[in-house]
DNA sequence: CTGAAAGCGCTTACAG
DNA sequence: CTGAAAGCGCTTACAG
């Protein structure tokens, strides 16, 4: 069997309570005995297991990540950051995959909860704030990533400021002499998608007088590609487009190039969260950059105070997104 | 406090063990006991503390999932495949991105050894297998998926059949009427990018004399589109490149429109991965389909035997991939 | 069919 | 500065 604080002990003489401070550092321990056990420690190769640590001091120095879908390239480049951060702080990451399903939620929440965890960080919609009861009876720590919860009064969150990045789309569109605008938004419910059309659009009411701005709703490529079709078919076809995410704006370039339209020539798109999708696209997409690295390393930042009992800083952080432009936005071809 | 076990047998007015026994369906208790302490726990809410029972059971039902890059999509799509299955037979997963560094992955084993984890699976670039020490002493069960070492006998993998995926990328082309070639390859270390070269070569080998096959080496999209400048650029230039992954496939996309060069009219492209970018790019990808799906949910399902002391059904298995034909190749423009 | 008891490998007051 | 001892919340022979 593997060697045990016992068997550490033994051999250097002393009480596995000496054993247990030099490995914590704690308590005050001469400083020749302190080497001495850590040197017996190292020759006989011995770590402490997690669990029985965990047993007694009641942390496992693990975290849960809840997010829709890690094969998702926004939460996959997002896992990363936490992942990195996390690793740096000593936590390790049990990863999560919802679906956005409640049901799914509320599973691994339960689990999440039996297996311990010091925190968890929920990227993931949560309809019914109910899914997190496991979590929240047993007050363990909570984060909001990338996503709030209304009645959810209390809990941190770290977002991107999405208000500002609609504002930044179509103050770029604008600049590039665009009048006629639609957009692709999320569901209603997801509230960043709000927050976005809302910078966009107010942004837009605030140059003046415009053509009525549409509004359609996806989510994903394959949604995506419908709404642009019945957009760019219509004959008043807008310049530009403003696409609450990259997944929908490259539906759109899809759909338009079975259109046969050229993009940007025919009409400009701007993405949100500038993914590696977004790089690799033809044209390379113009996208609001969510600050995905700093995000997750906030979040972790966030949670670990929080699991450690720390005060937060604030209980909402917002960071600023910024326009990567690309080549899928050019002034439109005939002004007006 | 939460309830423990102790509270739900004194509920019950039950011995622990009897508890326990249920919990965990083993023992013999009379029916109705075990409907009224089901109850009790219910009613209670309890739920059984995952760490004291590792305590004692020695198994966390937690895996460990080792790769380069959890942001990389082929890593994160076979991330959430694994994860499924993993859910699915009641196991957790930790993520542990390494960046292919022997450092990281050590530290990761170390770490995934002092969590007790039941297993991992290790789809990394290990260089000495030494990095995984700390498992394979504690004779943690391992398994490889996507790569295979070499100088790890007795460790069983899953992967994709390299060789059968390069040859079907060498028929599509020859189908087409190709006879000039080239290969962007991914290091000479990796295992899988060589067999999907040789395979490749053999089948045009069989084919008949041809010019003989230019190779280059890549990996990632930066690079890939350097040495699609140098292939392209070349008064021979090739007709049709075979690229190792889908990565260097899209910087090969990218290099050819610097050029002014038209895919798949001036140079047929085959990527390999079929990762969510090949069908995101313009032109959508060619590109040879690894079975992600079916490779994740069968080294879970490897792992898990093994982690549960059954024999392997078989120490290597090999899935079949298959060519997922999209718009990056057509017949040469000039037949010859 | 059920329970008393040992033990898993640590941490943490507490006493000295 | 160091150790004896209790306790964390389970599982598992073993005895009855």
């Amino acid at each position: 069997m593997r060697a045990t604080i016992y068997d550490v002990a033994k051999e250097a003489g002393v009480s596995i309570a000496t054993v247990s401070h030099v490995l914590n550092g704690k308590g005050k321990i001469s400083r020749e005995r302190r080497e001495e056990i850590r040197r017996i420690i190292e020759r006989m190769n011995y770590q402490p297991s997690a669990i029985a640590s965990a047993l007694t001091s009641k942390k496992t120095f693990t975290l849960g990540l809840l997010i829709p879908d890690i094969s998702n390239p926004f939460f996959a480049e997002l896992a990363r950051a936490v992942e990195d951060e996390g690793q740096r702080l000593g936590y390790s990451l049990f990863i999560c995959s919802t679906d956005n399903q409640d049901r799914k939620v509320e599973s691994y929440a339960a689990l999440l909860r039996q297996k311990g965890v010091d925190g968890v960080i929920v990227g993931t919609g949560v309809d019914r704030l109910s899914s997190l009861a496991p979590l929240l009876e047993r007050s363990i720590p909570v984060v909001f990533v990338s996503r709030e919860c209304p009645d959810a009064p209390g809990i941190p969150s770290v977002v991107s400021d999405d208000y500002a990045g609609g504002a930044a789309a179509a103050r770029h569109l604008l600049g590039l002499g665009h009048r006629r605008f639609a957009v692709i938004a999320e569901s209603e419910a997801v509230s960043s998608s709000r927050e976005r059309v809302r910078g966009f659009r107010d942004t837009l009411r605030d140059a003046g007088p415009l053509p009525p701005v549409k509004l359609e709703r996806a989510v994903g490529i394959r949604e995506g590609r419908q709404q642009a079709l019945k957009l760019l078919r219509a004959p008043d076809r807008p310049t530009a487009i403003f696409c609450c995410n990259d997944l929908i704006a490259i539906g759109l370039l899809q759909g338009a190039k079975e259109l046969g339209l050229r993009i940007p020539a025919d009409c400009s798109v701007v993405g949100f969260d500038d993914t590696i999708l977004a790089s690799v696209t033809d044209p390379p997409l113009t996208t609001v950059a969510q600050p995905i690295e700093r995000i997750g390393h906030s979040v972790i930042r966030q949670l670990v105070q929080s699991a450690e009992g720390r005060a937060f800083e604030r209980e909402r952080l917002v960071l600023e997104p910024s326009l990567t432009v690309r080549a899928s936005t050019a002034p439109p071809s005939s002004l007006g």
